[in-house]
DNA sequence: CACCAGGTCTCTC
DNA sequence: GAGAGACATGGT
């Protein structure tokens, strides 16, 4: 999409593929905050504010490239509405959705956070990587960075626990510990089925965290994570009722192909704000 | 008091 | 492989 980067600000004025609402809160990334103008963003050790204004979005940080690749600005989502229009309640999904993006966030953050996400609800979810970063993360000028795997080597499920993780802690010890020893998240051009698989031997990785942490954290669009939401809307796609979750992943991701993951964004936030 | 939240793990058959 | 239960925590 179109954007001008000019003494570290990047601005843009076309809204109809960047609104911020529905990037932030279509349930993807959870370390951002609401403030009186617009949102604070932190992202691995980078910081943006976003500034809205009807028609204008200005994203200001220090790493304005790096947050271009996390906005995943170079990507035409036009194109992307375009090729999904033909697409059972997409129409209206895109209609209600249609400032989404998939961002582009750091494989660690998202691996922990969506072991987090796991049988969770996002305010929650939020507070306990809040807590985390603000404990373990380094500190910056305007907050903490996400704790790198280094930083965590003492954390034990005590730790865990206490920060609201629950009896997902063990899972996050283990895994942190996995990654700390050499688990690698290098996932390159490895096959998708490889891709997940090796997700999912880390402690607390399921078929739709691994799923969501290949599309969030590695872009992968040919996935498609099925959650709750997405099981509850799948018969109205024309899906048989009464399937599992990896059932409906299988299928969807095949109907959808590369567009999978962008279609199971604009689904999910449709899901999510109108069932 | 139930039930739910971007599910996973373990134990069965 | 598919199916049932348990699982921390906080909010309706």
């Amino acid at each position: 999409m179109k954007y001008n980067i000019s003494c570290g600000k990047i601005l843009i004025d076309d809204t109809s593929e960047f609104l911020p609402k529905h990037i932030l809160e279509c349930g993807q990334v959870f370390r951002y905050l609401n403030s009186v103008s617009g949102y604070k963003i932190f992202s691995k050790k980078s910081f943006c504010s976003l500034i809205y204004v009807p028609g204008y979005v200005t994203i200001d940080s220090k790493d304005a490239d790096y947050f271009v690749k996390y906005f995943d600005l170079e990507r035409d989502y036009g194109d992307i509405k375009r090729r999904l229009s033909g697409y059972p309640l997409m129409n209206e999904a895109i209609g209600y959705g249609y400032g989404v993006r998939i961002l582009n966030q750091d494989p660690f953050e998202t691996i922990l956070s969506f072991i987090v996400s796991a049988n969770n609800n996002i305010p929650r979810i939020k507070a306990i990587i809040e807590r985390m970063c603000r404990a373990k993360g380094e500190p910056l000028e305007e907050g903490y960075a996400f704790p790198v795997p280094d930083a965590l080597r003492t954390a034990n499920a005590e730790f865990f626990k206490e920060i609201g993780a629950g009896y997902r802690a063990q899972y996050i010890v283990n895994t942190v510990g996995a990654i700390n020893e050499g688990f690698d998240l290098e996932l390159g051009s490895m096959p998708l089925k490889d891709a997940r698989k090796h997700l999912m031997t880390l402690s607390g990785v399921g078929r739709k965290v691994a799923d969501c942490i290949l599309l969030f954290g590695y872009h992968r669009s040919d996935v498609f994570p099925v959650d709750t939401w997405i099981e509850k809307i799948y018969p109205k796609l024309g899906g048989e009722p009464g399937k599992n979750a990896v059932y409906i992943a299988d299928k969807l991701s095949e109907e959808y192909g590369d567009l999978a993951g962008y279609a199971q964004q604009y689904l999910y936030y449709y899901a999510r704000e109108n069932l």
